[in-house]
DNA sequence: CTACAAGTTCAAGTTAACTTGAAGTCAAGC
DNA sequence: GCTTGACTTCAAGTTAACTTGAACTTGTAG
């Protein structure tokens, strides 16, 4: 079993994040009679999931529904994990592609100086600027 | 000229963050007798350039950085424009490339149960979850 | 036994990019 | 002249994902 700070060091992850993502119910962890947290060694592979998927641009929130999915009863195979990451590639593809027609429209558009509110379909804010609720916008959205 | 509504309503950018932006720097309106704001036409581009820009992942801070590097004296020209964009093409880059790598990960790593964090490069967080300072982690940086 | 490092909880702070609300001014139509 | 809608400023609220600080307890090395 190994301590907060043993978890911290090898995810590279702080410990008070490990204690907000516990409170999220992101992960779980034994108490030592102290009071001080135990963590099995499995919880590092769901750390790196977490760490994974955010990197990807999902939310907590979204990792969360996708953890719950795996079975509580039983140590998940790699079949369990792999089942997650269905939507994630198509996710990621989007991504891949906006970005890339953002790139084209850095030569052809900014380049070609044709960057307008009127003409220019890559650089209309009307179909990009969206709201999505009260709060910051998030790019990867 | 055109009132804050008007500029909205083309822009696809709210009023409130219309003033916003003024109060970063980012745009200026000169105003009419009443204290009302009038924008002259080619605040469109200049908010297109930034709409643009966020959707690349640049916050409205570096953005402020590079319109500052417009000319004040002249309406700027094509290449003022596309001078600006030179960063970008990188940073686009290495988004797409990093995306490109999660995306084998998913396959690969996730997908053949290595997803370690000891072992398997990829999901070591240690290599990305390096702090960029207090408050929330970017995936864009 | 005494430091002192490491752990605990709980409340409050941080950041970016805005939004919302309050309280008041201005302009246009009837 | 009155109502209605657009506009103004300024302060405070929102969201995610944590971090920081206070006040306190536990574990360990000497």
């Amino acid at each position: 079993m190994l301590t907060i700070t043993d978890v911290s060091r090898r995810s590279g992850v702080a410990s008070s994040a490990l204690r907000f993502y516990e409170e999220r119910g992101l992960i779980v962890s034994e108490r030592a009679g102290s009071g001080h947290r135990r963590y099995p060694r499995s919880v590092l592979r769901r750390i790196a999931f977490i760490v994974f998927a955010q990197r990807i641009g999902l939310t907590l929130e979204e990792i969360g529904v996708e953890l719950a999915k795996l079975p509580a009863d039983r140590v998940p195979s790699r079949r369990d994990w792999s089942r997650l990451s269905g939507e994630w590639a198509k996710r990621i593809d989007e991504r891949i592609a906006e970005l890339q027609r953002l790139r084209s429209g850095l030569t052809e558009c900014i380049g070609c100086g044709c960057l307008s509110i009127d003409r220019c379909s890559l650089a209309n804010p009307a179909d990009v600027a969206g709201r999505k609720g009260p709060g910051p916008r998030y790019w990867l959205g």
